[in-house]
DNA sequence: TTGCAAAACTTAGATAGCGAAGTATTTTAG
DNA sequence: CTAAAATACTTCGCTATCTAAGTTTTGCAA
C-alpha cells in the first residue's frame, strides 16, 4: 500500500527550522549570562524594563510574548535577586509597576555587549540583505501564526 | 551623562525574533494537537520515528536537537500513552531502541496534514524565495551558534 | 585478563513556558 | 447604588528543557 501522507523533510520544515535556531539562541545565552549568575529568562525582562522601567507586569508579559503567569514565576525570581522591585499602583490598585534596581543598571553596561556580540556570532558570514529578509519574514511568520493562535482559542470546536 | 550601552531594537534583533516565532508556532502546534490528546513535544520524536522507525534514544535526541535526559522524558510519556514501545538492544545492551506502534501509524495520517497546514498557515502572503532565504538563514545562525555553544562548553574559563 | 575509559541511558533538581481557575479591584449597566 | 463584568495579578499543576551526576554495559590497553 502506498503512503499517502507526504513527508514533511525537517531541514524544509520552517518550524523545525525556527525551533531549532530558537535553542541554538537560548544555548549560547544562557552560556554567556551563567558567569554573572543568570538565566536567560532574566534577559527578555531586562530588556523590556531598560525600555520601559515601571511597566506592569501585564505590559512586560505582552512585550515579551509571554503570558501573565510566566511573567509571575521570572518576575519573582528577579525580584528575589535583588533586581527590580515591585511596587503596587496607588490610583489602581490591581496593577503592579515594575521597577529596576541600581543592580540591573550594572547589569546593562555588562550585558548590552553580550547581546550584540551573539548576534554578530549568529549572523557570521550571512549578508546584511538576507539578515533583513530573514527578520522580515520572521515577523510575518509571527503575526499570521498569533492570528491563527487567536482563532484556534476564540473559535474552539470548528 | 551619556548613556555609551547602545540599545538592540527587539524588532532589529535576530534572538529576539526567533524566540517569538519559536512560541507562536510551538502555541499552534499545541492548538492543534491537544483535541487529539497529544503535546507538542510528540510531534518532534513522532515525524523523527516515522523516519527512523527503531532509531536508539540518542539517535532520537540528535534528530530532534535536543539532550537525552529530554528524550527520555518525552519518550517515557509517550510510551505510557502507547504510542511507541522500547525494546533494549540484544547486542549492545546500553542502547534502548524505539518502536512506533499501530497507534502511531494512525496518528501519521492524522498529523501530517496538520503539519503542512501549520506551515501554509504560517507562510500565508510571503513569497517561496523569501521563505528559502529565510530558511538558509535559520540554518547557518543555527550551525554559527551551535558552534559557538561547543567552543563555550569545552573552553570553560576564556 | 583485568581494569579503566567511553558510551547509552537514567535520575535529580532547576528554569521557562502554558492553561485553568482563584482573588482583589475597578468599571459598567441597570 | 448595586450587581455583574472586566481587569490585573496570583496560584496550581502540567510539559519541555537543561546540567550534573549516577548506572550499566562495552571496548581497549597494559
Amino acid at each position: 500500500m502506498a503512503d499517502l501522507t507526504p513527508d514533511l523533510p525537517p531541514e524544509h520544515s520552517l518550524g523545525f527550522q525556527v525551533r531549532r535556531c530558537h535553542r541554538a539562541f537560548d544555548r549560547v545565552l544562557s552560556g554567556h549570562l551563567a558567569p554573572s549568575g543568570l538565566s536567560s529568562g532574566f534577559w527578555y525582562f531586562l530588556r523590556a524594563l531598560w525600555q520601559e522601567n515601571g511597566a506592569t507586569q501585564k505590559r512586560l508579559a505582552q512585550l515579551n510574548n509571554v503570558t501573565e503567569p510566566t511573567a509571575v514565576a521570572v518576575l519573582g525570581a528577579m525580584e528575589r535577586m535583588g533586581v527590580i522591585r515591585r511596587e503596587r499602583n496607588a490610583v489602581d490598585r490591581r496593577k503592579v509597576n515594575v521597577f529596576l534596581t541600581e543592580r540591573a543598571d550594572d547589569l546593562k553596561a555588562e550585558l548590552m555587549p553580550v547581546a550584540h556580540r551573539i548576534n554578530e556570532i549568529a549572523g557570521a558570514g550571512i549578508s546584511a540583505a538576507e539578515i533583513e529578509t530573514c527578520l522580515s519574514v520572521l515577523q510575518r511568520m509571527s503575526d499570521n501564526l498569533t492570528r491563527e493562535a487567536t482563532r484556534l482559542s476564540t473559535e474552539p470546536a470548528l
